[in-house]
RNA sequence: GCCGGCUUAGCUCAGCCGGUAGAGCACCUGAUUUGUAAUCAGGGGGUCGGGGGUUCGAGCCCCUCAGCCGGCGCCA
């Protein structure tokens, strides 16, 4: 039998080898170093017999995603067996690989506490360095079935009994402790490092996802190749936190929110101004892209909702408000009218379309809307600004024809593009979700649908993926996602055929041959909702935000008392200019100005001593910098206000 | 909504085994006129998230409600 390796090399051994026996013949230290093979592309144990002719790798730490994988998996295991060992009665149930570690969800009567992880992390250690053989067998259904019924494993029977009819069952040893798993894992225990794991938090989380079941609970590892590793992921994970909007928007004053109004938003002076700048950001950018901005109202009778299909489908995340509009009590007093507040524009957007006639010469017709919307969020659901209960979608509507789909999504595409970048966002990927099961429209029109947001997409450049089934009942969409400065994605823009709105709300309009017709409405959005966004932007700015967008642009910071009056002046300059900027005349040293407006990220800090009011210049520190430049005022305040200028005006 | 944790001064937090609340920063007052990340001194400030209970006595123990945090679920 023939052993073709990765060199190229071909090597005879007889049939049922092993994976491990072969890295042992080919050295004793790649022996050592082994921690699983590749028979001919697949990833498997070392202890697999080789049956066949076959081309064979040997996994070493050196394959760093497999390696990361195969420990990340085995600590999984390493986990379960330390827990069942500390607490017996404990059940086990599943325990997957994900990003940078694992979890494993157990069923325990008591719950797991941060005190325990210790214990755990202790036992782990101690399985680890036992070095206890990793084995495994292939079992028939039945007996797998009998044997973890006479364990007392309930949700192993449950696993196995949901595997297809055909599929091995395969069982796993780590020492003596065992597991119904797909595999493949590492050699033995101790080539998990252990230096490099730890348990990271405990969290319920429901049996096979479904609400319905039993909540488990679920303890969360991080595991790497080495402790070097793992402590620069936890150092990561530190700088994360520091960035995290909530935080920073409690030290730089930007909003706050409180339990008399959970999930709305109080904007606070500076968190104002930086919304305003990236709405009047937003209103010249639609502006100039052929839409009409309108306004709509926030509270709207219930009929409206009734004919959307919205009290049927959303009545739930729904705020319903009841007035009695009876003259007194009495004999009037059951009429009750209820109103909603809107959690979606596109109804009312529909109402003004539907005001007056309209020929297919107004096509296609984009109404925008900063929509005030309010959803009724579960109360587990809520997150900072990332998920509020009130929040302003920068939506708008298009009105249009089948043939205009594709147009309407390609200058989408392209306006969507140049507003990430403008923001500082590079990268994005879009998905096409597109018909699922249950439907409205007829397949010649989701035929069309699809394959207009496809070519547009397509002609924009951009990577996509196809998500089949998961569009809305009502039309095929597409999401956009963008990658922040620390590597997150962000769902953010969305873009959606409706072919069912129009329908329901009766909006049409008159085609060349004077034949009433069906507009498709396009339901889009950029930021998503500004809430939202500037949660995101403030995050991926770490705070820092670029000068056109901080909320205090420039500090005037006097030295002495002396400088006060010619300080007010350069303040003066720099708001004329456009900036916004402010005196700060405390009577305070320069070090505690430049250290307060630096740690309140104030992009431009201009000191002002006796020098400058002689020389009439200012000394400019920047955010994040620990000079300063000297320059004349009028040359300060030109190349502050240039640089202030919004990228959109800037390229005008 | 579910599981777990948390809630003490404006902010960040300390407060043992139940014995009657503390620090730093911020704020106010005074002094100081200062050259690029904290000048000094003094002062005021808390029904310990709300409600109920146990106890001679509760910030600490128990029940309950709310909010927040971490997940899960949800996000037509």
């Amino acid at each position: 039998m023939t052993i073709t390796l990765p060199d190229g090399a071909a090597r005879t051994f007889t049939a049922g080898v092993t994976g491990a026996e072969i890295a042992a013949a080919i050295s004793p230290s790649l022996g050592k170093a082994a921690l699983a093979c590749k028979i001919d592309g697949r990833l498997t144990d070392l202890s697999e017999p080789i049956a066949a002719d076959a081309a064979l790798s040997i996994v070493t730490m050196k394959d760093r995603e497999e390696a990361l994988g195969l420990i990340r998996h085995d600590c999984a295991h390493v986990m379960a067996r330390a827990v069942q060992e500390l607490w017996p009665d404990v059940k086990v149930t599943i325990g997957p690989v994900i990003e940078n570690g694992w979890y494993y969800d157990f069923d325990r009567a008591e719950p797991f506490s941060d005190e325990d992880f210790a214990a755990i992390e202790k036992r782990m250690r101690q399985i680890i360095a036992a070095r206890d053989p990793v084995r495994t067998e292939v079992w028939d259904r039945a007996r797998a079935v009998a044997h973890y019924k006479s364990t007392n494993e309930p949700y192993k029977v449950e696993l196995i009994e949901a595997i297809p009819g055909d599929e091995p069952i395969r069982m796993y040893w780590h020492g003596d402790w065992q597991d119904l798993c797909r595999g493949p894992h590492l050699a033995h225990t101790g080539q998990v490092p252990a230096d490099a794991f730890k348990l990271m938090k405990v969290a319920g989380a429901y049996w096979r996802g479904d609400s319905r079941n039993k909540m488990l609970q679920r303890i969360y590892g991080i595991a790497f190749a080495s402790k070097a590793e793992l402590d620069q992921h936890l150092t990561m994970l530190e700088e994360a936190a520091k960035r995290d909007h909530r935080k920073l928007g409690k030290e730089l004053d930007l909003f706050h929110l409180q339990e008399e109004a959970p999930g709305m938003v109080f904007w606070h002076p500076m968190g104002w101004r930086l919304y305003r700048a990236l709405e009047d950001y937003m209103r010249r950018r639609l502006n100039a892209s052929g839409y009409h901005e309108i306004r709509t109202p926030q509270v709207v009778d219930r009929k409206l909702w009734e004919a959307s299909g919205h009290w049927e489908n959303y009545r739930e995340n729904m705020f319903i408000t009841e007035i009695d509009e009876s003259t007194g009590a009495g004999e009037h007093a059951n009429e009750k009218r209820v109103n909603a507040l809107k959690p979606m524009n596109c109804p009312c957007h529909v109402q003004i379309y539907n005001q007056g006639l309209k020929s297919y010469r107004d096509l296609p017709l984009r109404l925008a809307e900063f929509g005030s919307c309010h959803r009724y969020e579960s109360s587990g659901s809520m997150h900072g600004l990332m998920r509020v209960r009130g929040f302003t979608q920068d939506d708008a509507h298009i009105f249009c024809t089948e043939d205009q789909i594709e147009g309407e999504t390609k200058s989408f595409i392209a306006l969507l593009s140049s507003v990430y970048a403008d923001l500082g966002f590079d990268g994005f990927d879009i998905k096409l979700s597109t018909r699922p099961e249950t439907r409205a429209g007829s397949d010649a029109i989701w035929d069309k649908a699809e394959a207009a947001l496809e070519a547009a997409v397509k002609a924009a450049g951009v990577p996509y993926q196809i998500d089949p089934g998961e569009g809305a009942f009502y039309g095929p969409k597409l999401d956009f996602k963008l990658t922040d400065a620390i590597g997150r994605e962000w769902q953010c823009g969305t873009f959606q055929a409706d072919f069912v709105l129009p329908e329901r709300l009766g909006a049409e309009y008159v085609t060349p041959e004077g034949e009433k017709a069906r507009p498709v409405m396009l339901h889009r959005a950029i930021l998503g909702s500004f809430e939202r966004f500037l949660g995101i932007l403030i995050e991926n700015h770490a705070g820092r935000m670029p000068l056109w967008l901080a909320p205090r642009q420039a500090v005037v910071a006097t030295i002495t008392s002396e400088a006060d009056g010619y300080a007010a002046e350069v303040a003066a300059a720099l708001s004329a200019a456009g900036l916004r900027a402010e005196a700060d005349l405390r009577n305070e040293k320069i070090n505690y100005k430049v250290r307060e407006w630096s740690a309140a990220k104030v992009p431009a800090i201009l000191a002002v001593g006796a020098k400058e009011v002689e020389a009439r210049s200012v000394a400019i520190r920047r955010l994040g910098s620990n000079g300063q430049t000297i320059l004349p005022l009028v040359e300060a305040v030109a190349a502050l206000a240039a640089e202030a200028t919004p990228p959109d005006l800037a390229r005008a």
